[in-house]
RNA sequence: GUGCGUUUAGCUCAGCUGGAUAGAGCGUUUGGCUACGGACCAAAAGGUCGGGGGUUCGAAUCCUCUAACGCACGCCA
């Protein structure tokens, strides 16, 4: 359905033509002084110019052809020339009496859904979750489920680091401590055992101490560099070891993402395209693409327009080993093979912006997308600590997610149970438990998402765990409120499915029902930039408005009927928007808290 | 050195396509509790939007110069 503000700048642009001016001229936009209006228009001052007229004489014909109006309560013109608006109330209770009967409350859906992938530039196995993937699972998973709700495929893979040097080190570490084990045994040709002889806690000691030992004795990253060939050239032994690898960190990854809730479609990673590469750049040359440049094999990026010197894109090393360009390279052909995706989307570190650069043009000039394939990288900024400089634990290493999560956790479960002391009701452990984790959630996915993507922030857990302000639990706390409410008027006796909107009588009801009517167009443009800070930005307005509401407003103790059940209406309405917002922004809401 | 990004209230951040008095939250000060959940609401104080110049009737927003900080710049990922 129309958004609210074109409806309202259809109806300006039509006066704007009968007065004899450009239609262009009559767009209204949100009111920058709501003390005074609702909207403005301030194409009488655009028009001053073309027109050689005074913008209020503009203003003044302007608003007389809006005197019969079937949208506008007020159209005033004011020097020098703005036309300040307020809408009648039953145009509004019309517009969200519509809204409720749409599908995704009128969210227009695109006409040629796209295909998406979403590639989270996924972990490496075999090592912990760090803060660092926190962003990209948060940010990932937000606009994945803002893009499907908009009427997009959306793929979401993990694409996880699992085939490098990382991996023959982990062997060749393994190798030292059980060199017994029949992995190693290159005769071998009997089935291999099916339990892997490691842990999860041990593989994740494993590759740091490898990491260490090869980086002071020589000997050792020679032998881890040999183990990696091995794999990678299929020896079988190698293979099944790494297989245990693989499925041990996945079993763990896939916990750790659940406690974010966060899903993937597809587990895949740099292993997966790893046979793809040697055809793909055979074409690269045969094209005549690439060539050989101070030893490498690489592809020319730069074009003329460009401002700064861009690097070739390096397909292959000087001895002849493929890097991380080529496995995502290789990645893209695979997907557009299997796939045929309209969009690829990654999500990483804002740092690789020039590196996407290179792989995206690269892509694009050897043909290996369409030419209108939207290729796009969302880089996104570090995590800081309260003193501005890249997050750290107390002890000054690198946080586990798992840790971080924990304590977050921990501080929230404190607080529930602090605030529960304090009331009548009484939350059994177990129940409060459960609430702070979804709190906590709401908590650091709100306090990242609020902020822009691209930026840096700074994480303080003392500030997103607060109930007060702009943060996820006073979100939360909205919801559960409307919930409450809702619940004791069903108690009465009473149905929801019967309450029907009423025009708003009061200022702050209006408000309420203006801010609910702004979704569908919030929706589209967070869609359309991919940015989730707008849609906290809304339901954080959205609380505001239903706060400030419900304050003045004795919903459950007014006699009149019909009155009572529009508030209800226009609260199930209001409920409905929180939860569908906070469902796309990745987190939900608890019965209460 | 080149390129990119950031700079808005004491702190953390918004600011849509250029519009009126630059907005929130936290913190500070004041008022409102017979609680439909006060985890709230109402109000005050607090800013030369990094700085200079320009375009415009009108600039935090567009152009240009400049400063500080951060990041990236072929064989890592």
């Amino acid at each position: 359905m129309d958004k609210i503000l074109d409806m309202i700048s259809e109806e300006m642009q039509q006066a704007f033509e009968q007065a004899g001016y450009d239609r262009e001229l009559g767009r209204v936009t949100l009111s920058n002084r709501p003390d005074l209006c609702e909207f403005q228009c301030n194409g009488a001052m655009a028009g001053a110019k073309k027109y050689k007229k005074a913008p209020i004489m503009i203003a003044d014909e302007v608003a007389q052809k809006l005197d019969r109006t079937q949208v506008f309560s007020e159209v005033t013109a004011i020097a020098p020339g703005f036309l300040n608006l307020k809408i009648k109330p039953e145009f509004i209770t019309a517009y969200l009496t519509k809204m409720r009967k749409e599908d995704k409350f009128g969210l227009d859906m695109p006409e040629k859904p796209e295909k998406i992938i979403v590639d989270y530039g996924g972990p490496n196995v075999a090592k912990p979750l760090h803060v660092g993937h926190l962003r990209s699972a948060i940010i990932g998973e937000s606009i994945k489920r803002i893009c499907r709700f908009s009427g997009h495929e959306v793929i979401g893979d993990i694409h996880l680091g699992d085939w490098g040097l990382p991996m023959g080190l982990i062997i060749t570490e393994l190798k030292e401590r059980q060199p017994g084990l029949i992995y190693f045994d290159e005769g071998f040709e009997g089935e291999y055992p099916k339990e892997p002889p490691f842990t999860i806690s041990e593989l994740e000691e494993i590759y740091p101490t490898a990491s260490g030992k090869s980086k002071e004795d020589a000997a050792y990253k020679e032998a881890a560099m040999n183990a990696t060939f091995k794999l990678q050239s299929g020896v079988r032994g190698y293979r099944a070891l790494w297989k245990h690898i693989l499925d041990v960190s996945v079993e763990d990854l896939k916990k750790n993402y659940q406690n974010l809730n966060v899903e993937f479609d597809l587990w895949k990673g740099e292993s997966d395209v790893h046979d793809l590469i040697p055809g793909m750049v055979r074409y690269m040359k045969e094209e005549g693409y690439a060539k050989i440049s101070e030893g490498a094999l690489v592809v020319d990026v730069k074009e003329e327009t460009d401002t700064k010197e861009i690097p070739p894109c390096m397909i292959l090393k000087s001895d002849g080993a493929a890097l991380y360009h080529t496995t995502d390279l290789a990645t893209i052909m695979d997907r557009m093979k299997t796939y045929e995706p309209d969009r690829l989307i990654y999500l990483t570190d804002k740092r690789q912006e020039l590196y996407f650069e290179q792989v995206f043009r690269c892509a694009r000039k050897t043909k290996l997308v369409n030419d209108d394939t939207k290729l796009i990288h969302i880089g996104f900024g570090t995590m800081n600590g309260k003193d501005g400089k890249p997050y750290k634990t107390r002890q000054g290493g690198v946080p586990r997610l798992e840790n971080l999560i924990a304590e977050i956790n921990e501080e929230m479960l404190r607080k529930i149970k602090e605030n529960s002391e304090s009331k009548k009701y009484e939350i059994e452990e177990k129940e409060a438990a459960e609430i702070s984790r979804i709190v906590a959630l709401a908590a650091i996915k709100y306090g990242d998402l609020s902020n822009q993507a691209s930026k840096d922030y700074i994480f303080d857990i003392d500030r997103f765990t607060s109930f007060e302000g702009d943060t996820g639990p006073y979100i939360l706390y909205t919801v559960v409120r409307i919930k409450s409410i809702l619940n004791k008027y069903q108690e009465q006796g009473k149905a929801l499915e019967d309450a029907a909107l009423q025009d708003a009588a009061g200022e702050p009801e209006k408000a309420l029902m203006l801010e609910i009517a702004k979704f569908n167009a919030v929706m589209q443009s967070a869609a359309e930039e991919a940015a989730p800070h707008k849609l906290c930005a809304y339901i954080y307005e959205i609380a505001n408005a239903f706060n400030r509401f419900y304050h003045e407003t004795k919903i459950l103790s007014e006699e009149d009927p019909q009155k009572q059940a529009g508030w209800i209406a226009l609260l199930v309405l209001a409920k409905e928007i929180l939860e569908t917002c906070i469902e796309l922004l990745g987190f939900s809401a608890p019965e209460r808290m």
